[in-house]
DNA sequence: GCTATTAAGTGGAACGTTCCAATAAATCAA
DNA sequence: TTGATTTATTGGAACGTTCCACTTAATAGC
């Protein structure tokens, strides 16, 4: 059924009665070709069922026109989100962008990279995985591939980021918490080793020490950045003899978790126990009760790391600036009312 | 700071003192050379930067390790799960998949499989976008790249399919609300371009029928087949004059839509109206109430589509079996009490 | 009618690999 | 020693493009 041998420019070239060259030229939509010798060649194309082989291209040209984009979780809404926002630029662009999954593992990460350098891309979009060395990316530097850094950073690289402002973003929070009147506070998931959880515990701190909260009452749980994380982190919370009231957690889907693990404990979100979310997924506000979380703007900000990587191919340089995107706290219903209208903050009792 | 050209296996070759014969052998890990050689050539590969250019590979080379695949809607997590099961499976063969996505647009699912062809990929995976004609994998067939469809399927076409046991998913769930008492059952959301639709709404149609629900009580309402789908039909289904009390809905993401609504309307998902979902997404089994939902082991499908593409290229043909996997209804809170141990079916008074 | 100029198209040399056929050196059989 | 075999390595011809320099034909300027 398939036809012999795949076609190339040279079938197209014999069928419409022309050389190479010219097909060549017409396939690069170049105007110097006679419009009806154009049409002759193009309808050649379709008989023949000819497909363009980039790779043979790219040998010659100097830049392909593939950008990769490396994800650490895909299965986590927020990086699909992210990576719809660059679609968007890209699509509009004429380009298609190649997503590779690496399941926050360095190793994966390492063959996922090197593929794609095989590949020839022109540029590359990335949120590192966790544990991620600097010099995976020393390579890629070498050999003058444009990269920029999504949402993470690693610590000491002069890759461009861009992000959200983590800092600002977890004060927020934190302000809102203890303007609720907590005075107990949590911050819950996340790893020392990622930049960003840093920038929120820094911010979280921040807000504790300026806003009256002494550090004693200040709890640090560290966890996966996942569901799972934040049931895991909830537990032991509640272990400790001065249970906080209140959590601002490392993402949403810690939060998930931590409203998870309240409901398993008959504690209701909110009244029993208030949670703050970052990231602001579409499903924080599907939730039961709404999740209350920091909003980065996450299209948005893959928006604007496409935009910067087109720069950057255009430019033909690797340098450009971070972009730092503005957050705002979405106040919903996880952290119910205020607590000094209310009579016991830390209700145990289950009212089925 | 970039080294000026990029390096080929010739600059390895000077390097080492050997031919570029040589590097290229090395390259391939074959036998032939003596290991000191190849020792020596390695070296020479780290010194220069050498990065390998598959693109010139694939002009030799008859097929080339790319496979894609291709996502109708990357921020639905079932597709993403979908995604990661099969990236399990190419992981262990050395193979790092490219996922694209089409955003359930068929032209813009055209550009992406130009584009991933251009690239020379060795197979794809594919879960068409709605509205797809069958011509856009005309093309495809032509070029003798191996194609398989996951979880949907094209009404003629003779590409293979993985997916579930929708027509029996969607009887079970039908039977299970029939089970409890319900007399007027809708379906809610999708739309009939879509054979999964068509395959559901029939396992549907066929539990009314046998299990004795009079046509007239069966009401279907298309919709989109996301969250904002579901709300939308809720509305639409209680504007009836004898409103249904129950529901199966196209997939999990209709359903959380059609919760939502029911909770803007005050009315309590289970004892006031019964939701069934499709697909058992992980999200199912943390909402709030819990969701009844078909689960269709959607990993396990994503995992049975990559290996059939594996022996698709093995085999170097393009035909294989369709692969239809077993599914089970996971019962939770979603529904409700039976039926017929409550007072009044249909509360409309919002109890504040 | 002659040389410029423009328009339309072409041939050939890359580009970075692979792989076949060929070679050179070493080992073996007799 | 000679020829056959094995082992390690190599040159060269593809592969399917692009792009530069070149040709040819037509048009313009005078």
């Amino acid at each position: 059924m398939a036809s012999r041998a795949k076609a190339t420019i040279f079938d197209i070239a014999r069928e419409a009665g022309v050389s190479k060259s010219t097909v060549s030229l017409v396939l690069q939509g170049s105007g110097l070709i006679r419009p009806e010798t154009a049409v002759r060649v193009r309808k050649a194309i379709e008989d023949v069922g000819y497909v363009y082989n980039r790779g043979a291209a790219n040998l010659r040209k100097a830049h392909s026109n593939v950008i990769g984009m490396v994800i650490n979780d895909l299965t986590n809404p927020f990086f699909a989100e992210l990576a719809v926002g660059m679609e968007r630029v890209f699509q509009s662009a004429g380009i298609v962008p190649f997503i590779a999954n690496t399941a926050e593992n360095p190793v994966r990460q390492e063959e996922v990279l090197k593929s794609l350098m095989e590949q020839g891309v022109a540029g590359l979009i990335v949120s590192p995985a966790r544990g991620t060395t600097p010099s995976a990316f020393r390579r890629l530097e070498l050999a003058g591939v444009p990269v920029v850094f999504a949402m993470r950073r690693l610590p000491e690289s002069r890759i461009p980021v861009i992000a959200p402002d983590n800092h600002r973003g977890a004060y927020l929070a934190a302000a809102h918490l203890i303007a609720k009147g907590h005075r107990r506070l949590a911050f819950f998931g996340g790893t020392s080793d990622l930049v960003v959880y840093q920038e929120r515990l820094g911010g979280f701190r921040e807000a504790c020490d300026t806003l009256g909260i002494a550090a004693r009452d200040v709890l640090v749980v560290d966890g996966e950045t996942n569901r799972r994380g934040g049931l895991a982190c909830l537990e032991t919370a509640l272990t400790m003899a001065e249970p906080p009231t209140a959590a601002l957690c490392f993402n949403d889907a810690v939060a998930f978790g931590v409203m998870l693990a309240l409901r398993k404990r008959r504690l209701e979100p909110g009244p029993d126990f208030a949670v703050v979310g970052f990231d602001d997924v579409v499903e924080a506000e599907h939730y039961m009760p709404a999740l209350t979380s920091v909003a980065v703007d996450t299209a948005g900000l893959g928006e604007r790391a496409a935009h910067v990587m087109l720069k950057l191919i255009q430019s033909r340089t690797t340098r450009a600036e971070d972009h730092i995107g503005a957050v705002n706290l979405v106040v919903r219903e996880s952290c119910g009312p205020d607590l000094r209208t209310r009579s016991r903050p830390t209700g145990t009792g289950g009212a089925a």
